[in-house]
DNA sequence: ATTTGTTTACGAAGATATTCGTATATTCAT
DNA sequence: ATGAATATACGAATATCTTCGTAAACAAAT
């Protein structure tokens, strides 16, 4: 099975620490940490054992062959994302992915220029459709 | 603190009995439990449990003037949506609803109608902004 | 009134998530 | 080589969620 088809459910901190690393890419316990720090208080054996467990569930991969152990994300945040986003119009939004749209438009400021990006997306699946 | 300030994290399970609730309106452990049975399968004790520490997170009010009582969601549907909505922007979309809209259109056939539904809220809101 | 069925209350077991102390191993500077 | 700093490994405590068995309260039927 590919990293596409996997269904996956991090948990509140393992979500933190997965957008650590797609936002740094790989990188070591110490620099996971170090940053989660700054945004909550942990020790640092606390992070070291959340990534170990992620590795072992097959979140994370790591490279051993130096001590510091390097550790990177498999699961891509695209694909994460939609996975939880499907989940979250399933059982919160009965389905409906336009409901979900609706609110997402409805309560937060979105500029001109996103807005334009998201017409354009629209007009592009409709003429699919046709 | 209003109903709508309120910051609740409604479990999985809690967020089944929700769903039951505002579908269905005030009702009994009983009434909840014949819908939940549907979907998955539970004891009935189980079921009553949940609901009773519901009660007690101040997620359900109950009625128990009568010896069956009967409970009844607290927080609406809506507000519950756009607390989970906006959690979700901020900790896997980065903050950006425009992505999550973007990732939603894309992975949900949505009908005609409803994504004309959709340009013209853009409209009204691209109108609102000038 | 006794039985039968339904409901709530209580408590505890099992599962998972989170946290961290401590031990062990490794590296590096001296 | 010895000591200090840093890393990993391990195990356990705590918290939360989920599940359900059992008991007690109550109601309805016979």
């Amino acid at each position: 099975m590919s990293t596409a088809g996997k269904h996956i459910k991090p948990t509140e901190s393992e979500l933190e620490i997965l957008r650590i690393l797609w936002e740094r890419g790989p990188s070591t316990v110490r620099e996971v940490h170090e940053v989660l720090e700054k945004i909550k208080d942990a020790g640092y054996t606390t992070t070291l054992k959340i990534m170990q467990i992620m590795h072992e569930k097959g979140l994370l991969q790591r490279d051993t062959s130096s001590k510091t152990h390097i550790y990177a994300a498999v699961v891509s945040q695209e694909n994460t994302q939609r996975q939880l986003l499907d989940k979250m119009i399933d059982t919160v939004f009965n389905g409906s992915a336009s409901q979900l749209v609706l609110q997402a438009l409805g309560n937060h400021k979105s500029s001109p220029e996103e807005l334009e990006k998201i017409k354009a997306y629209l007009d592009e699946i409709e003429k699919q459709q046709k």
